[in-house]
DNA sequence: CGTTTGACTACGC
DNA sequence: CGCGTAGCCAAAC
């Protein structure tokens, strides 16, 4: 993954969405790609391919910031960080606490707790 | 200086 | 439904 034009302008709208999700609710590193515009000096083809992995370049300098950066999950519905992890560990835990429940490969129900900002059904 | 390595996905078998 | 692969850039090794 590399990084867009412009890495922290897009890491702040990366960031803007991912403090909405509701708790027990979560999000794709594509979806939350999708909402965003494609970046200045980036054509949509590029930005296709790239999106989401910008997003979790994103999710990678979240440092300190105040967001739930453990809602956001690969389009498989599972932790993307490294299996085992202590990162990855601290995620799923917390996933698990807000209620969210993990099947045998370790993969969540998108379709039903997957969310996005015009998704009535929140909180 | 050549290889490896990424918080990803869609697509073909 | 699981697994491998392409796409494609820069920095760390």
């Amino acid at each position: 993954m590399w990084s867009p034009p412009n890495p922290r302008e897009y890491n702040a709208q990366v960031w803007q969405i991912v403090e909405r999700i509701p708790k027990g609710r979560v999000m794709a590193y594509g979806q939350i790609a999708a909402l965003l515009p494609t970046p200045q000096g980036v054509d949509d083809e590029t930005y296709r391919r790239l999106g989401p992995r910008w997003v979790g370049a994103a999710m990678r300098a979240v440092k300190g910031v105040k967001i739930p950066w453990w809602r956001v999950l690969n389009a498989q519905g599972q932790i993307s960080l490294p299996a085992g992890s202590d990162s990855a560990l601290e995620q799923r835990h917390r996933l698990e606490q807000e209620g969210l429940i993990f099947d045998a490969q370790e993969r969540l129900d998108l379709a039903a707790v997957g969310w996005q900002p015009d998704d009535e059904s929140d909180a």
